[in-house]
DNA sequence: ACTATTAAGTTTTGTCTTGCAACCGTTTAA
DNA sequence: TTAAACGGTTGCAAGACAAAACTTAATAGT
């Protein structure tokens, strides 16, 4: 990303967008969730042209956010998930939610995620305190941490 | 977004992306959050070029997300989250927690989101089962709703 | 084993976005 | 009543994105 990057902003959103808030990004790793590894496999899932794929999957792997390996069937590489991929997972269904809530298909929900042992649906993705109540934008503030400028 | 919207893939997250995914968006609506409401003040803050600013206040406006209003006190108009503005925080602050774990300040967290009534912090975002339990990615599957294709 | 096809990129070329700077009318401050 | 600040808009130049052609390696078919 040679566009200026959001790096003057000693802001932990900023260096999260410096790294995943390029087009596609987001839908590539979407994509892994749901289990795609091979470079074919996300340019048919998502239409995004090779050479996009291409820059987008390195740029992942430099950031430790995937992982590049030899499959094991077959001689071609396949990208995998590594745990910081794996942590981006409460970001994308936050999303996911407020795209199902807000830009609704018609019929209803497009996927539903539900628990893999008991096929109970996940809560919804929400700000919570430490004993669990939900808290709405105005229950909460932001406080100067250690690292604040 | 005049390139290509990802509207080819019937999927909130795709759909949530084509709102919000462009450059510095994310970054405007996270000082909206922290009480920015005028141009300048965006401006100011971020750094952001005052054309781009403008583009991404317009669609943003477009889009329900803020709204443009006179202002209380003075002529100029200012710019505040609306009630689908306001419900994208989960999405925020799970971007923030991502950046303060895997790009941290070497001296500590830069933000600290405490309940304001309290002081206490709140909960690390993350996925949960309906009866509070945290799940990991492979904890949970996805399983086509009736918005499915 | 040999050939054809698919996979995974890379290169080329053209288009779109971004970012900076200059400008302009309106609002606020001196 | 001037001057500065505010909130934009417009016009480039540079860089990112996208489509298609091209390349090399791996698989499949015969």
């Amino acid at each position: 990303m040679k566009y200026k990057a959001f790096d003057h902003l000693n802001c932990s959103l900023a260096q999260t967008l410096n790294i995943v808030g390029e087009r596609w990004t987001l839908l590539i790793l979407r994509d892994a969730f749901f289990g795609a590894k091979r470079f074919g496999q996300f340019e048919r899932n998502l239409g995004i042209a090779k050479n996009i794929l291409a820059a987008r999957l390195g740029r992942l792997v430099e950031e430790g956010i995937m992982e590049k390996r030899d499959s094991d069937e077959g001689a071609h590489a396949e990208y995998v998930l590594t745990e910081a991929g794996l942590d981006l997972q409460p970001m994308l269904l936050s999303m996911t939610h407020w795209g199902d809530k807000y830009r609704a298909n018609p019929k209803g929900d497009r996927l539903v995620f539900v628990e893999r042992e008991t096929g109970d649906p996940i809560r919804r993705m929400s700000v919570v305190s430490q004993d669990g109540r939900e808290l709405r934008p105005r229950d909460i503030r932001a406080t100067a941490g250690p690292g604040a400028e």
